[in-house]
Formats: C-alpha cells, sequence, structure tokens
DNA sequence: CCGTCTCATTGACCTGGATCAAGACGTACC
DNA sequence: GGTACGTCTTGATCCAGGTCAATGAGACGG
C-alpha cells in the first residue's frame, strides 16, 4: 500500500498513462500491484502465455531470445517509464522473449486478461495502444537500420549518444545494466564492446569515471567516426 | 471504377479488413482508389508526412532507409494483402522509410486524414489497428533476432522457407524482387545472396527453375545448416 | 541480328569483428 | 586480510562475409 503510493508519481508520469488519460488509468491500477526485484529476475519466459503487462517504474529489464539455433540475443533494454510487451498480450499469444531484470527494478504488474477487457472497453485506451505499438515499431525499425549499415563504433556511440540525452542531468549517462546484455542489445560480444568502448575514449570522444558503473560524457560520438563503410545500397530498380 | 471493381475481392479478403469490420471497412474505402504502378515506382519517400495508407493489392514493395551514414537497407519486404506504414500515419510523423515497388504494384491509397477521421470514429477499427501493429512489431523483432544470430545461410534459408509456406501451391515460390532488394532486406550483398543460393542448390536443398524467376523447392532448408555458431549469449546476471 | 544496358553470377582477395585464451579488477564471504 | 568467484578488459588468431573486378545472360531498340 505504502510502496503503490510511494510509485504513484512515477506511474502517472508514465507516457502511456499519459496518453491513456485519468480514468482508463485508475481503472488499470485498481487490481494492480507494483514488485520490487533484484538483478537477474525473469519477468517471463520466452514461450509462456502474457498473464501480465508490465509498466517499469524503475531499473531497466531486457528482452533476451533465443533464435533456434541456441544462441541467444538481447532484443531491446527497456528503461523506467516503458510499457512493455503489449503485443503478445493483445495478440494472447505466447510471448516471443524472455524478460530479464538488467539491475534491481521496480515494476507495475497489472493483469493481462484485465487490461484486455479494458482494451475491448476504453476507447481512449485502445488509441494509446495504438500510439505506443507504433513508437515501439519504430524503434525496431531503428535497430534493424543499426544494425544493417552502421559499423559496431557507430552503434555503440548511437547508443551512448540516445543513453545521454535520456538523461536528465547533461552530457553525461551510467551503464548500469551487465556489459554482456547491452553488447547482446547491439548485436556484438562483450569483448567487442568492450574494445570499441576503449577506442573512444582513446580518440578523447568519451570520458570513464571509474567511481560507480561506466560513464561517459559529450555526444561528439555521432561525429563521422572514420569512413563511411556499408554496401547494400538496395534496389533502385528500373 | 471497374478497376476498384476487379479489386474489390482482394480488398475484402485483406486480413487487415477482416478485423476492421465491414461498416469500418465501407467507410475507409468510400474516398480511396487503386492504382496501378510500374516498378521501380515510390510511392512515398523517407522523411515526408504520409498522405496515404497503403493496402497492396498485387506485387511487392520494399521499405528502403536511408542510414545516416549513406547507405541504404531495406527493412522490410511486403507482399500482396499487406496494409503498411500504419505507424506514420497514426503519429502523424515524416516516415522513417521510402517505399518502392519492386515489381508491378497494384495498391489501394487510403487518404491517412480519412484514416485518422476513422480511427478517431471506429473502435473496431482502432483494435483492429492494434492487432496490425502488434503483428508487425513482431515481424521486426523476428528479424532482429534473425540478424543478430544466424549466419548467412540460415537467414536465406528461413527467408525461402517462409516464402514457400505463403505461396498457395506447395513446396514452391518465386523471387519476383531483385536480388538485390532481397540482399539487403537479408542484411547482406547481393553477391553473398547470389552464392548461398548457389551453395543450397548443390547442396541439394534447393531447385532453381530457370524460366521464370528464381524458384525453390522444399522446406528441408531449415534444417540444422553446419554448425550452431553465435556467441552473443546475453546476461544471465546474477 | 547485333550493340548496349542492366542485373545476376562467379572468382580472388581482404578485413571487421568473432573466437579462444589469459589477465585484471572488484566484491563478497569467511 | 585472504581467497574465491564473476565480470570486465586485453591480446592473439581466425574466418564469414564484404569488397573489387571480370564475366555471363536476358531484355530492348534499332
Amino acid at each position: 500500500m505504502s510502496k503503490r503510493e510511494t510509485s504513484y508519481a512515477m506511474i502517472e508520469r508514465a507516457p502511456f498513462f499519459q496518453a491513456a488519460g485519468a480514468a482508463a488509468m485508475a481503472e488499470l491500477l485498481r487490481p494492480s500491484f507494483t514488485q520490487l526485484l533484484p538483478k537477474g529476475t525473469v519477468l517471463f519466459e520466452q514461450g509462456e502465455d502474457p498473464e501480465f503487462l508490465h509498466l517499469l517504474l524503475e531499473g531497466s529489464v531486457g528482452l533476451q531470445a533465443k533464435g533456434e539455433g541456441g544462441g541467444t540475443t538481447v532484443v531491446e533494454i527497456f528503461g523506467a517509464g516503458e510499457v512493455f510487451l503489449t503485443p503478445a498480450v493483445i495478440l494472447r499469444l505466447p510471448y516471443l522473449a524472455s524478460a530479464v531484470a538488467l539491475t534491481e527494478i521496480r515494476v507495475l504488474m497489472i493483469p493481462a486478461e484485465h487490461f484486455r477487457d479494458n482494451l475491448q472497453r476504453s476507447f481512449e485506451l485502445s488509441r494509446a495502444c495504438n500510439e505506443l505499438l507504433s513508437r515501439h515499431w519504430r524503434l525496431m525499425v531503428d535497430q534493424v537500420v543499426d544494425l544493417k549499415l552502421n559499423s559496431v563504433e557507430v552503434r555503440v556511440g548511437r547508443f551512448l549518444a540516445r543513453r545521454i540525452s535520456e538523461e536528465a542531468g547533461a552530457g553525461c549517462a551510467s551503464l548500469p545494466e551487465p556489459r554482456s546484455a547491452i553488447a547482446a542489445r547491439l548485436g556484438m560480444t562483450p569483448e567487442t564492446l568492450s574494445r570499441t568502448l576503449a577506442a573512444l575514449e582513446s580518440s578523447g570522444r568519451l570520458r570513464r569515471t571509474p567511481g560507480g558503473p561506466t560513464v561517459s560524457d559529450r555526444s561528439a560520438l555521432l561525429g563521422r567516426p572514420d569512413a563511411p563503410r556499408g554496401r547494400q545500397r538496395a534496389a533502385c530498380p528500373r
């Protein structure tokens, strides 16, 4: 109860609820509850049927997918304020990926069935979902483009730059999640990430403070790194 | 007029309209029209504001994105029956990618503003959109996983297998779109695609008929190719 | 029937990033 | 304090797939 109270400000500040409106929010919140979970907790496993819709209040979680070939990647890393896995909840289809807490987290858990009911009932909520899903689709498109035509160095730079701009305070971000998760999200190995970070640092585009977790600086990370790179100019048929 | 008539069966068979219901469909169709366009036509350019929502009736179109680094890829290839670029239309945001006709196409053009109006009015339509967007998000997740942890050979195999299962007739598909577009969609160069196709053929997993465009056979394409491959097992923290 | 143009294929080579294998820190627990 | 474990970093090597370059094969137009 008191826990719910302390989270309340965060909950109502979440963009998704802003869009959904106060009424829908209140109704969604009624049977929901928050949980404080340690790093490493698995919120749900790939292949399971969704029982909850999650709104992350604090910390970050990774969407981890197993390919048929046995490997594992991180499809996306969600931060505080994000609602995730709406698609599986909406379609009543098993999750395409597992969700793992990459740091200690606080999540709001909204029962999936209740969410679906409200989605049938509240036009407002339905519209908010349209927007949420649209934004999420675009994020994935962006990632695909990034993977297909940027080098490791550029991808790392973009990732850091985004983190920095998200952080409230200026020109500085921390990477609380394990390196292996970040590397996987960026489609590379932890070794390569480490080396790339080192390279960015020694070329002066990044400064790391040893105190807390890795911290970075300035957004000159996006400056033309070296060579343009990239074939794969596609189809300009006719 | 007659053109619209001949397309009608296709339109109403489209999964999106099935979900949206007859009333919403009729209303959406009122100010819409179809166009027959030659291969190579650009439906819209990355960065433009959406004026139409498109439903592809025949042929295929590629979503082509320019990365900041000058390169170009194909994010996705849509086939007959697909509605695309809802996100940009819904969010009233500029397109993230251009759309190019990879073959001759027939498209239904639904004015964007009219679509948005209906989305505000019809709950049914809004729900259909949620489903559509959810499915599209999952497609992108699948592609990201594919890119991150499957080898070129596996990606080509999966692509062909999907094409084959989509094709009505059994165990056989044609690839009418230019090689360069397919290669870009799969995140590789045309050369590599060509080589991989050749390798699949000589290992007996694929048969190509020289007559029409490339044609393939049987779905043993998904069998374990060679070695498992893939690091990037992510974060199993704590 | 013959240039020409574009696109697919093939060949030879090279390189970015993966892999394999030690070290270097912390951090936690005894 | 010590030692043991997990994560991060660094170094050396290898190879999948990209790059560059040449050749083949339809599709037109004259």
